[in-house]
DNA sequence: GCCGTTTTCGGCCCGACTGTTTTCAGTCG
């Protein structure tokens, strides 16, 4: 039996209770055993007594026995015979939750979209205790384009739109500070929606003034502290501000930042304490409410040192405290190892690029064009290689504080053969390999030509690794646990791209690596000086994979670096 | 359903908003 069969079976079990209107609490406890099996690191044959992790007692380790000698759950199979299935994409509709669905089922025998569109234009479902007429006009606009709004979107798109906000936000003369909380100050790749959390003392303005300046299709909520809102953009965006007084701000900002499991455990030990923490302060034993002005004095007001939104998830965090100080941060970073210029698809030149570097405080970087292979992307010969390397080292002779090298973004080709012969590599100071074609072909052979990549001595890197787009493709689909051993056994460097597009590898393929000791270099791949912010977030998404900074390969010295690069020649 | 070194019963994180009520339940984050 898997693991991960258990642990859907008991999340099963819990949506269903959910439908049937079950106590909450109840609904809960089957969540939360089937986290507490999740967060235990051991796999099944390794557990002797499933009753002695916390959250698991008679009841879930029944089902978990069962499921183990059986492999059904009786009480699932009595649940999914007595829930019809129709009601679970209904649990999604906006203000529906188990107990409405349960009384629908219930009275009105409704058990599908089409039964409840029925049902409400026939007026039968405001005739229900507990609903009433706009409810039931409600639920009829919400089936109207059921299915239509996405669910979640990925980081790329709602980055520009976060953008776009802080500017406003920052126009605006009454909002004293602010900021975006939610999944996205996480660093999720994907979101469901966006949260703004704005310190103002004059709350009324600013609301004004939000939804006046922004392209507002819908207002869904408007209360006193509270503000939500869908964009009318393409693909419709909810966004809530929560507006407080500047006192408020840092516990506001930690509520909605979550995550929720993150804020349960705090609250937990919160209470242990006597305390009592809510989105407007800390409830001290004596009844006073303390606030902070630094998430860092809050998060020190419990004894615990700050702990980055990045890491904010399941709650395990705070058992993993002593490790935080290692993770890599923004600040350890001096070096850029994935960059293009205006020789291949860049749009600013080596001058323009190195400077900005400079500008960054980085010690080091790489410029990285693109192969002759890739023609679309004006990729370089041999030849204008050679050319190149020359501007390079001019730009490092003005430069003498900073150092530039020589590099290429080689494509690994179709066949498996890579786009230089091994001369013109060993005449490269880095040389990093990558996949841009034919992403259909089998893994077989897509890890094929990872292997000759990996094998030469000359390649220090594998860029993107899988070739994914967030939201968009899933890339050419290697056996990454495969390519993580065989750049731990012939000592290669593999990439974490941090364009929000790409975030490639994802946090569970990094912290593979990191148990092989595979080191990993956070590269922008700018194809211009704007990029070069994604630095920022390509550090903020290792975290959450709980990268140590040693093994990255951005933060090394740049004397470190050319032991490393030179190894081979 | 789970939990307990002030507890084996009575809590379970906490509060806003909405729509239904006429003091509150359900939903949401």
């Amino acid at each position: 039996m898997n693991k991960k069969i258990i642990i859907n079976t008991l999340e099963r079990i819990a949506l269903f209770l959910e439908l049937q209107g079950e106590n909450p609490f109840k609904v809960s406890a089957f969540r939360k055993a089937a986290a507490a099996l999740e967060a235990d690191q051991r796999s099944l044959s390794e557990i002797d007594d499933i009753t002695k992790i916390k959250g698991i007692g008679k009841g879930t380790a029944a089902v978990i026995d069962e499921l183990m000698e059986t492999g059904e759950s009786s009480q699932l199979k009595e649940l999914e015979e007595k829930t019809p299935k129709g009601l679970i994409p209904l649990m999604k509709l906006p203000g529906l939750g188990g107990k409405k669905l349960s009384k629908l089922y219930q009275e009105l025998g409704i058990d599908s979209v089409d039964s409840l569109r029925t049902a409400c234009e026939n007026k039968e479902v405001q005739k229900l205790a507990g609903f009433g007429a706009k409810t039931e006009e409600k639920i009829l606009k919400e089936l109207e384009h059921f299915g239509e709004r996405s669910e979640r979107h990925p980081i790329w798109q709602l980055e520009m739109i976060v953008r776009d906000i802080n500017d406003l936000l920052s126009s605006i003369l009454e909002v004293k500070q602010f900021s975006v909380a939610g999944s996205f100050r996480r660093v999720n790749e994907m979101s469901k929606d966006l949260d703004f959390v704005i310190s103002t003392e004059s709350r009324e303005i600013v609301k004004e003034k939000i939804l006046k300046d922004l392209a507002v299709k819908e207002i869904v909520a408007d209360g006193d502290t509270k503000v939500s809102v869908v964009l009318n953009i393409d693909d419709a965006i909810n966004v809530d501000f929560r507006l407080v007084s500047p006192e408020e701000y840092v516990t506001t900002l930690n509520h909605f930042t979550g995550s929720k499991d993150h804020n349960v455990k705090m609250r937990q030990r919160a209470k242990e304490q006597d305390k009592k923490i809510s989105e407007y302060g800390v409830e001290q034993p004596d009844g006073t409410v303390k606030t902070f002005n630094s998430e860092k004095a809050f998060y020190a007001h419990f004894d615990l040192p700050f702990i980055p939104p990045t890491l904010r998830e399941s709650g395990q965090e705070l058992e993993r405290l002593e490790e935080i100080p290692h993770l890599v941060t923004i600040d350890d970073i001096v070096s850029d190892l994935h960059l293009h210029t205006t020789w291949s698809d860049g749009a600013h030149s080596i001058q323009e690029m190195g400077e900005a570097l400079i500008d960054r405080d980085y010690t080091h970087a790489v410029i990285t064009d693109h192969s002759q292979y890739l023609k679309v992307a004006n990729g370089l010969t041999p030849e204008r290689l050679l050319r190149q390397r020359q501007e390079i080292y001019a730009f490092n002779d003005e430069n003498p504080e900073f150092r530039l090298y020589a590099g290429t973004e080689m494509d690994i080709l179709p066949d498996g053969s890579l786009d230089f012969d091994d001369d013109v590599l060993k005449s490269l100071d880095f040389v990093i390999a990558s996949i841009h074609s034919s992403f259909s072909q089998s893994q077989d052979k897509i890890m094929g030509r990872l292997y000759t990549a990996i094998q030469n001595p000359y390649v220090h890197m594998i860029a993107h690794p899988t070739g994914r787009i967030i939201g968009e493709r899933n890339g050419y689909n290697p056996d990454v646990p495969i390519l993580i051993e065989w750049a731990a056994e012939y000592g290669k460097i593999l990439e974490l791209n941090a364009s929000p597009y790409r975030l490639d590898l994802c946090v569970e393929h990094l912290a593979l690596a990191m148990e092989y000791n595979v080191p990993i270099a956070i590269n922008t791949d700018a194809h211009a000086i704007e990029q070069l912010r994604y630095m920022k977030l390509g550090t903020e998404y290792a975290q959450k994979a709980w990268l140590k900074k040693d093994l990255v390969v951005n933060t090394w010295s740049r004397k470190d670096f050319e032991t490393f690069i030179y190894k081979n020649k």
